[in-house]
DNA sequence: GTTTTCACG
DNA sequence: ACGTACGTGAAAACT
């Protein structure tokens, strides 16, 4: 075995870690008012690391100051830096103490950089024969990379890293890491703040580096380069390029005072880690640890419970007084399949536990919880509404759920987990699932009873202790209403959806199958014919050294691991070989056969030959609903061959039929309201087609106009440009025109639609003051990255800021419609069930004799569930199967 | 577990 | 120079 060297470049890794967690930076302080998210964020880096590899040595090195050779030599270097924030320095000092806590051991040398640390030891190390990990933030050290040296550069934030070998540096640039240096040299780098050559950048370097090896062998055969403005600069700048390689240059030989024989990895030194995260008040690691988070008191305060038996239950639930917690474990997330571990059900004062989820069925339990006068609090109603349907027991009288009121407070933190939803609201006196079951192959539950119940009882207990804090939250943000009247409500129309289930008929699905598997087989002969071997045509690797390198079809776009073979790049390489349009008809094929044919075969209960999808209430960042295990909101429609799945979708009973209704264009009538824009509101008013219209506006076509269908396709392309925030280069790739026409739509559809570019531009100011954005009822979204420096997040914050009032006002609409429409069929006692939700379509099942009640009464609830400045449009379809539908 | 591709609104 | 439209889930290959 050989050894293993952990190299960590201190500085720049606690300057990452500063930043990557810049945005939750009040978070992060202890109780003398110290700031702690970049110790937290290396210490995460750190455990991240660990995890994978396993050193026998390791070292933090750090920089010793501002003076070094480098700045000796070249005054200006790293100069013009920001000065570093206080609030990143002061928690310098603590790093160090970690590092030593961690077993780590530490290192800096007055002028010198940990760079030069770094390189000298792994130098010592690959002569050693040792397998090196150097981890840093800064790229520039994966010039250090070697056969037995990887180095890991953070990428987002400090634990996703991107490992450079010397094979994925050839991949990526086309040269060894040594070159590095020279590209380096004639580049320069402005972070280090050296100028390299003037008017050489990234692509000219490489080209050069790979052209004449390094910046020394450039100027041996600098005559051959022919005459230009580049030659002239690079001769007349020779001595600053070899002087910037000198400062690109990493040291392999720096005079310091340490060897690999003094860095010998010690482990964690429990008790010094412990003080050392009792001091920064590192919770949730001292939780990790089981330790307390102040001397003397422990991690989970203790709980007693007491187990249910089965002779004396009555005598047992009859303690219980007033608001309920109660909580039926389900150890698989699949509620609707998952065994019943077991149950927990208590007032605050007594915690009674079982593992045996029967005893729920007897009297004086399944009285209790069908009882709606008795408040129950709950984490995930949903999910404990279907499991205790499932033992024949219907919840009644939920008032508080942990996890919906967690979401609408904060989408980002949207666990599933009541741990970890607890943590995320300042409360440790429960631990994860995780922490207690284990996970991966490992996740069970305990055979210790004592182990099992006091986490059931805890968990009960953090639903109720976390009611009052979290109801107080939904006040401030004035979201009541909306988890009152929307969300909860909703929940159990939800539930009854996914029980109630879809009907899908397996032979058809099977039929189809098999004349999918016929075709796939002749087209995959085809192409193997025209490639001239066999190969996995699912693999985008194999398929992509078949197109690009056996046959040089030419490369059009690239992934971060190689050739992109997506369909956008196929299309442009269509008419050069015939493999192409081949490939196309495999994958479009290949999906409908694993995705929906062998995949819904599989999730077809044999009870009921029904699929009970699963809504994820708590999911998306905009409020739409998601569906899983399976999806049953992706259900092919757009292509002729695809849409043939539906027919496998049919109703449950005899002589009924499936029916219909979708919102008409339900986005852009959300944007004329929310914004306001007079036009657009006008255009809805008139009952236009909102495409057609907006084609005559931002062209400026006569109102009479015939609009060609190419004008409405590219008006139609703008309008979704504008739900989803526009970009001139985004419309322009989706339309095939030139940016400079596509920024000339989008300036046109400002001009006749100023609300719009106004409401655009208050909601970004908005955001960017608040830290979030609003729906109609006031749901919300925070956006951390809306002032981030990163051009790249923070335009995307922007673009989401524009999108969700618009996409999440929506699905608002959506919800309260279904909650009414639920209300109503209940009310008129008709047989019809509402069987799907699709974001702005309701698909039901119902007797025939009830097409025409639903017909009348759908597009009614529908249109009428919000009142906004302009009429809402409702379609309907009905027909034998979901593929049949007709107006 | 991550990446790529592709199905939907 | 950045890096591109918003929101999702599933399958397969690869690591």
């Amino acid at each position: 075995m050989t050894k293993q060297l952990l190299l960590i470049d201190g500085n720049s890794i606690v300057f990452r870690a500063f930043f990557a967690m810049h945005s939750q930076i009040d978070k992060f302080t202890n109780k003398d008012g110290l700031h702690t998210a970049a110790i937290y964020g290396f210490k995460l880096m750190l455990d991240h690391v660990l995890d994978s590899f396993h050193p026998d040595a390791a070292l933090v090195a750090f920089d010793a100051g501002k003076v070094t050779f480098r700045t000796k030599m070249y005054g200006d270097y790293k100069g013009g830096r920001n000065k570093t924030p206080e609030e990143l320095t002061e928690q310098l000092p603590y790093v160090r103490q970690l590092v030593k806590a961690a077993g780590l051991h530490s290192y800096e040398l007055p002028n010198y950089e940990a760079d030069d640390i770094i390189g000298t030891l792994a130098k010592e190390a690959d002569d050693a024969g040792y397998t090196t990990l150097i981890v840093t933030g800064d790229r520039d050290l994966t010039q250090l990379a070697s056969d037995h040296t990887t180095v890991a550069v953070t990428h987002k934030g400090v634990t996703e890293t991107e490992h450079y070998t010397p094979a994925h540096v050839e991949e990526k640039l086309g040269i060894t890491p040594t070159q590095i240096i020279d590209m380096k040299a004639l580049m320069g780098d402005s972070s280090d703040n050296y100028p390299g050559v003037t008017k050489i950048g990234e692509k000219t370097a490489l080209r050069l580096v790979k052209q004449f090896g390094s910046v020394e062998g450039l100027y041996d055969h600098i005559d051959e380069l022919k005459k230009s403005k580049m030659k002239e600069h690079l001769v007349e700048e020779e001595d600053i390029a070899r002087e910037c390689k000198t400062l690109a240059t990493i040291l392999r030989d720096a005079p310091i005072k340490i060897g690999l024989a003094d860095l010998t990895y010690q482990g964690e030194q429990t008790e010094e880690l412990v003080d050392f995260y009792q001091q920064m008040d590192f919770k949730s690691f001292l939780k990790k640890m089981n330790v307390a988070p102040e001397d003397g008191e422990p991690a989970v305060a203790p709980i007693e419970y007491t187990e249910l038996d089965a002779d004396q239950l009555a005598q047992q639930v009859g303690k219980l007084k007033g608001p309920l917690s109660f909580y039926l474990e389900m150890p698989v997330a699949n509620y609707h399949l998952s065994p019943f571990a077991g149950f927990v059900i208590g007032d605050g004062q007594h915690w009674l536990v079982s593992r045996d989820a029967e005893l729920l069925k007897q009297a004086p339990l399944k009285k209790l919880l069908e009882d709606p006068a008795t408040m129950k609090n709950v984490f995930n109603a949903k999910g404990q509404i279907v499991g205790l349907h499932r033992l024949g027991i219907n919840l009644t009288g939920v008032d508080f759920d942990l996890l919906l009121a967690s979401y609408l407070l904060n989408t980002n933190d949207n666990s599933n987990d009541l741990g970890k939803v607890a943590g995320e609201h300042d409360y440790h006196n429960v631990q994860t699932d995780e922490e207690v079951y284990g996970k991966g192959v490992k996740r069970a539950v305990p055979d210790d009873d004592t182990i099992f119940f006091t986490h059931l009882a805890n968990k009960a207990r953090a639903i109720l202790d976390l009611r009052t804090p979290l109801y107080d939250q939904l006040k401030e943000n004035q979201q009541m209403p909306l988890y009152t009247d929307i969300e909860l409500p909703l929940t159990r129309v939800l539930a009854q959806m996914e029980m109630t289930g879809v009907h899908v008929d397996a032979q058809t699905l099977k039929n189809m199958g098999s004349k999918l598997k016929e075709r796939l087989a002749e087209i995959e002969s085809q192409i193997y014919e025209e490639a001239g071997e066999e190969f996995n045509i699912n693999s985008t690797k194999q398929l992509g050294h078949i197109l690009f390198e056996k046959l040089k079809l030419p490369v059009i776009k690239k992934t971060k691991t190689g050739y992109s073979t997506a369909v956008d790049v196929l299309e442009k390489l269509a008419d050069r070989a015939p493999i192409v349009a081949q490939i196309l008809e495999y994958r479009q094929i290949a999906k409908l056969q694993s995705t929906y044919i062998t995949g819904l075969l599989k999730v077809i209960h044999s009870s009921d030959q029904k699929i009970h999808t699963r809504y994820l209430q708590t999911l998306t960042q905009t409020g739409r609903l998601s569906s899983v295990d399976p999806n049953l909101q992706n259900i092919p429609v757009r292509l002729p061959e695809g849409r043939q799945i539906r027919r496998a979708f049919v109703p449950s009973h005899q002589g009924w039929q499936i029916f219909s209704s979708d919102y008409s264009q339900v986005e852009l009538r959300v944007l004329a309201h929310i914004t306001g824009d007079k036009n657009l509101q006008e255009d809805f008013k008139n009952g236009e087609d909102i495409h057609a219209s907006t084609a005559r506006r931002i062209f400026h076509l006569p109102a009479d106009a015939a609009i060609d269908p190419n004008m409405r396709r590219r008006a139609k392309a703008v309008n979704f440009g504008i739900v989803y925030g526009i970009s001139d280069y985004g419309l322009a790739q989706r339309i095939h025109v030139s940016r400079a026409q596509a920024h000339e739509f989008i300036q046109n559809y400002f001009h006749e639609f100023p609300g719009v570019e106004k409401y655009i531009h208050d909601t970004v100011a908005y955001a960017k003051e608040h830290g979030y954005v609003e729906t109609i009822t006031h749901r919300r979204r925070y956006l951390p990255d809306i002032n981030a420096k990163s051009f790249s997040r923070r335009s995307f914050a922007e673009r989401t800021a524009m999108n969700t009032p618009i996409q999440g006002s929506a699905a608002d609409i959506i919800k309260i419609a279904m909650i009414r429409m639920q209300h109503e069929l209940e009310q008129r006692q008709l047989q019809a069930k509402m069987l799907l939700q699709i974001h702005d379509e309701l698909v039901f099942e119902a007797p025939k004799e009830e097409i025409p009640v639903l017909q009348k009464l759908v597009p009614q609830v529908m249109d009428s569930a919000v009142k906004l400045d302009v009429p809402l449009k409702v379609d309907s379809k009905f027909g034998d199967t979901w593929y049949d539908l007709k107006k």
